[in-house]
DNA sequence: AACCAGGAGCCTA
DNA sequence: TAGGCTCCTGGTT
């Protein structure tokens, strides 16, 4: 299996953040000046990881927070650096966690800054004595993986909710407001307002963290470490498509992520559904009852309401009007109200 | 107050 | 024309 990371050159693609950064020596690459990871409080963490797994770091980072964490919780019962991966922020933290539900959780603290992975392409960087040859590397490269897809997989929602491209270059200043007004509500930053009003996608990309910053005092490094993402996702998903890895889990993600941006307006049942499908980060808002027999329920109407005006550009969207739609739905034999009917549970007539 | 049900008119692709 | 948005009235929890 390749590694989708192992594409990756040494050092920052786009930004610099994905890749990193530390040598088998334990430096550390210089990185830019102001950058978040050089303020105190993410120290306490860094320190962690360099005891632990130098070269894969990955802070209370909401989009990489899944379900899948207890399976790195299992693989660190057999792999320290795994376990170091985990001790370093991979596995949710109570708080973290909540996090990690579509930013309904609490607000993330500013002692704790979001940041980006931060994942190094070289094997050889890791602690001696820790694991050793093959299985050190397996370890490493099954984390890889996991966050890479993970990242890949959670700007592929993002795509299909908002109905953009996976890259940002090619937004247009719709997209551009599309992206930062769900990424703010996702990560519950405060408003940047019109600051980022008349950007291009290639503008954004062109700005700098410190543009972010005086456009945005309060989230700009936030929303800059956010597009940095997007930005390496694309990076690798074009990497990806040249060439030679024609089968990685990037590449079968990026596939499925293109399907979905193909501009068909989505209906409001596919909608529903697509939350319903990533239950780490909407599971706070809508999930499954009986998943077998499409039950599920809204559990925050509000929420659910919000993000089908954010993907239909529908600002005034409220749970009444998305309510009346899924009732229209009775009629078409596609959701109905379950026999046993309760508030905010619905069925899917054909569930999958 | 929030949710549910359904009629009706309108808009857009 | 289909799908969805919006507004509405009235009922239920």
């Amino acid at each position: 299996m390749s590694n989708p990371l192992a594409a990756l050159p040494e050092g920052a693609v786009y930004g610099s953040r994905l890749v990193a950064m530390e040598g088998p020596h334990g430096e550390r690459t210089p990185r830019v000046p102001g950058d978040a990871w050089d303020q105190e409080e993410t120290k306490p963490c860094l320190e962690t990881l360099e005891r632990g797994l130098p070269g894969l770091y990955l802070s209370c980072f909401d989009m990489l927070l899944t379900e899948d964490a207890t399976w790195l919780l299992k693989l660190s019962d057999a792999s320290p650096a795994a376990a170091a991966a985990a001790a370093a922020g991979l596995v949710p933290t109570p708080r973290s966690a909540a996090g990690a539900t579509g930013g309904m959780a609490s607000e993330p603290s500013r002692e704790e800054p979001e940041q980006c992975p931060v994942i190094d392409s070289q094997g050889q960087s890791l602690s001696p004595g820790v694991l050793s040859g093959q299985e050190e590397e397996r370890s490493l490269e099954q984390v890889q993986t996991m966050v890479v897809g993970e990242v890949l997989k959670d700007i592929e929602t993002a795509c299909k909710l908002l109905n953009i491209t996976p890259d940002p270059i090619e937004w247009n200043t719709a997209n551009v407001q599309k992206w930062l007004l769900w990424t703010e509500h996702l990560y519950r930053l405060p408003h940047s307002g019109r600051t980022f009003q008349e950007l291009s996608g290639k503008d954004l990309c062109a700005m700098s963290e410190e543009d972010f910053r005086q456009r945005s005092p309060q989230c700009g490094d936030t929303l800059h470490a956010h597009l940095d993402i997007w930005k390496s996702a694309a990076w690798m998903k074009e990497r990806c498509s040249i060439g030679e890895a024609k089968t990685t889990a990037g590449d079968e993600l990026w596939s499925e992520a293109d399907s979905s941006c193909s501009g068909q307006p989505i209906h409001l049942w596919q909608f529903l559904r697509e939350l319903l499908l990533k239950p780490h980060n909407y599971g706070r808002c809508i999930r499954w009852l009986n998943k077998e027999k499409g039950i599920f329920k809204i559990e925050d109407s509000a929420h659910v309401a919000r993000l089908w005006g954010l993907r239909k550009n529908r600002p005034a969207m409220n749970y009444d009007k998305l309510s009346r739609s899924i009732r229209q739905y009775y009629k078409k034999g596609i959701i109905r109200k379950p026999d046993v009917s309760q508030r905010l549970v619905y069925q899917f007539v054909h569930p999958v």
